[in-house]
Formats: structure tokens, sequence, C-alpha cells
DNA sequence: GAGGGATTTGACCAAATGGTCAAGATGCAA
DNA sequence: TTGCATCTTGACCATTTGGTCAAATCCCTC
């Protein structure tokens, strides 16, 4: 008998996955991601994987059809989160509020999802493999929009001149330091971004870097 | 090469090593870099490395008791001269100038040993099972005592207030990035640090911003 | 050039691992 | 309850891989 739900009975046709495959599917990605983003593609075990997720490796091998896969999907999963946020670069806002706003979410990011971050850095750092072409298309595509951003405020003379890209490689490099290295900082000042003071002090620290960089003040003061 | 001529029968005993040793350690040690940089720890096999070093499996492991062995003499290798840049530091010096030439340190580390700084990226992103020690001692009294240097200076009013350790961190983040992600570098300009045009563009592009973020103009402009 | 240690290698082994398969257990509509 | 599809698993397999070992081969000293 179940009680909570009213749901009808058709299980899992028609891109609906059944209420099993829903729960599973998601274990298994959630284990994915740690075992992953702890030991890498080649580290990480499928077996190891499917006890994080409560079941055995045979069943994790009925969900997805095989390691490949499995990490190909968690990838997947990620992506579209983690450059979110560049997206929302607005031309139109105030510069020192929309790239304030930009860095404070990706460091919340590193704060919230360090295990993605690290999945995303060892994908890329062993040439990466399954996302290049995403790269190549689809970030470029971004990456080249949110440039043109970036150069109108430097062509209204709201910010100092720089370069776009770097400026934009500069953001990526220091907000996910604070996740992909967490071990070191840890190590250095004995706490990372899970302390909450540690989160405001390092969002104060970095976005001041930044924007005093293009030659902004930081948030806080506004004239 | 240490005493060539006065040796006895015993090649190798007390810390010189034979001809034919000192070159194939040096061999395996090279391959070793370069396929625990490209594809981790786990990733990499004893039989690729070997092959690499132009040997068999068996020989390898005459020089070299094990895998781990392995990983953690290249490791041992790199850490020095990676960390060397930061001990250069000089509390005497003018801040822009020591500041600007340990960036354009650490980006030429970047440009011609990208391979190291991933495997130390590596390292770090698993939980630094090697190294940890190392960096909760050694590296955390080097950025300790450089963390005064930077103290000194805005104290002096050098520079502008800023967490010194976030500098450094700063620093680390931003040089390092472009070893560590050339391949997504490449995806979107086309270019990484090899190409001797964009390593200047780069240097003066992260020079810039972090001179600027600390309160400083460029190394040329003055106002 | 002979003797002996240093170097090199192929054959081999045990453990780990990705994946298959058939059989059993479970959930669900009638 | 019954019948069927979904779900789950242990047994099993082939391959990869780190490491061992004894037998060669090389190199150097006398």
């Amino acid at each position: 008998m179940t009680g909570l739900s009213g749901q009808t009975s058709q299980n899992f046709k028609q891109g609906g996955l059944s209420r099993i495959q829903e729960k599973n599917r998601n274990l298994i990605l959630e284990a994915a991601l740690s075992e992953f983003s702890k030991k890498g593609y080649s580290g990480a075990t499928v077996e190891r994987i499917a006890a994080d997720a409560g079941m055995s490796k045979s069943n994790l091998l009925y969900y997805f059809s095989s390691k490949e896969a499995i990490y190909k999907e968690t990838l997947a999963h990620i992506l579209d989160v983690w450059l979110a946020p560049l997206k929302t670069l607005n031309p139109d806002g105030d510069p020192a509020q929309e790239l304030g706003e930009y860095i404070r979410q990706k460091i919340e990011m590193s704060a919230r999802f360090p295990e993605a971050s690290r999945l995303f850095a060892n994908e890329v750092m062993q040439g990466a493999p399954q996302i290049l072409p995403i790269l190549e298309t689809d970030l470029k595509r971004l990456v080249t929009e949110k440039s043109q951003v970036i150069e109108d405020w430097i062509a209204s003379g709201k910010i100092r001149r720089v370069d776009p890209v770097h400026l934009i490689f500069t953001i990526w490099a220091t907000t996910q330091h604070y996740a992909d290295f967490s071990v070191q900082i840890k190590a250095l000042t004995g706490k990372d971004l899970s302390d909450p003071d540690f989160l405001k002090e390092t969002e104060a620290s970095v976005t001041s870097f930044i924007l005093h960089g293009i030659g902004l003040s930081g948030p806080q003061e506004s004239d």
C-alpha cells in the first residue's frame, strides 16, 4: 500500500522514469560524483560507486551500461549548473555590481559543490576527453559573447582597459581554486569554504582583488 | 657524477649512482612525470612509463621498487622547483617589483613545466595523500613568513590593505590556471603558454590585474 | 679475457576490475 | 491472488596491472 503517491500506473514509458528508476539513477549519480571527484576517472571503481549508492555492482550496471556512461552523465549533469552564473552577466547592469555578483556566485558554487568543481578540473586536466567539443562550441560562444559585454564596458569608460578573456580566466581561476585546492588551503589556513566566516572572507578578498584589478572599488563603497 | 675513477666494484653504494643508474633513473622520472601528469596516479601504468623510458617494466622495477615509489620521487623532484620562486620574495625590495617578478616567474613555470603543475594539482585535488605533511609544515612556514613580508608592506603604506594569504592564493590560482587548464584555454583562445605572444600577453594581463588589485599600477605606468 | 657484480628481460602470478548472465525477488495492474 | 514486467544479485569471465623471479646479457676490474 502506497499511501503517498496518488499517481497513476504509467511506470516509465515515454521519457518518464519509474519511481524506482528515478531514485536509483539519482543515487548513482550522486555516488559517482563523489567517487569520480575524489579518485579521478581511472581511480574510481564501479564497485565502490555502487556501494556508495547502496546497491550491487550488477544493479548499477542495470541502470547505466558502463562506467564511461556514468561518467559522461555525471559530467553533463554538472556542466549546465557550472556555467550558469556567467550567462546571467547583464550588459545593461553596473559592471561592479554584475562582476561582483558573478564572482560571488562562483565562490558560492565552489563552497556548495566543491566535488563538481574538482570533477570538472579533473576532466579538463586530463585533456577534456569528453567535453572538449562543448568547450570549443558552446563555451566558446558564451565566452565570446560575455567578452563583448566587458569590451563594451571598457569602451564606455566604465572599467579600466583590460583583456576581457583574461579577466574571465582570472575569475575562474581564483574562485575555483578554493574548491580544487581546498586541501592545501585547509593545510595552510586551517579552514576552507565550508566555514561560513572563511567563505565571507574569501568572497570579500577575491571580489576586492578583481574589482580593484579592473579599476573599480569594492562593492560596499559606492560613489 | 661522483667519483668516477676511485671506485671499486661497488658502483653505486654510499649515495653515488653508476653512470647507467643515473641515466636510467632520469629517463624513468621524466617518463613518469609525463604519464602521471597526463593520466593521474591511477590512470598511469608502470608498463607505459617503462615504454616511455625505453625499457622493460621489469627493468624499471629494478630501479624503483614500486609504482608508488616512482610517484613519490617524481613529486619530491618537482616540489622544490615549484616552490622556489616564492622563497625569493625580498622584504627589502619594491613591492611592485618583487610581486611582479614573482608572478612572472610563476607564469614562466607554468609555461615551461605545465606537466609539473598538473601533477601537483592532481596530487592536491586527490587530497594530497603524499605531500600533506609537507604542506602543513614547510609550505605553511614559508607562507607565514612571506605573508609577514606582505603585511609589512601594508603597514608601511606601500600597498593597499589586503589579506596576504588570499593574495598568495590568488597568485597561485591565476598563474597555475594557465598550465592546469591549458586545454580549455586553447579551446577558447586557440593558443596556450607555449605561444610566446600569448605568454607575454598573459604575463601582462595577470601582472596588471594583481598589481592593480593591491593598489599599484602596472610596472610601466605610474600616476 | 675471465670472473663477478650490475643490468635487462620474458615468463609468470595474484589481485583488482569492468562487464555478462541467468536466476531469483519484488512491485504492480487485473 | 495471479501473472508479468521490473528490479536485484551472486556467480562468473576476460583483461589489465603491479609486482616477482630466475635466467640471461652486459660492463668493468683485475
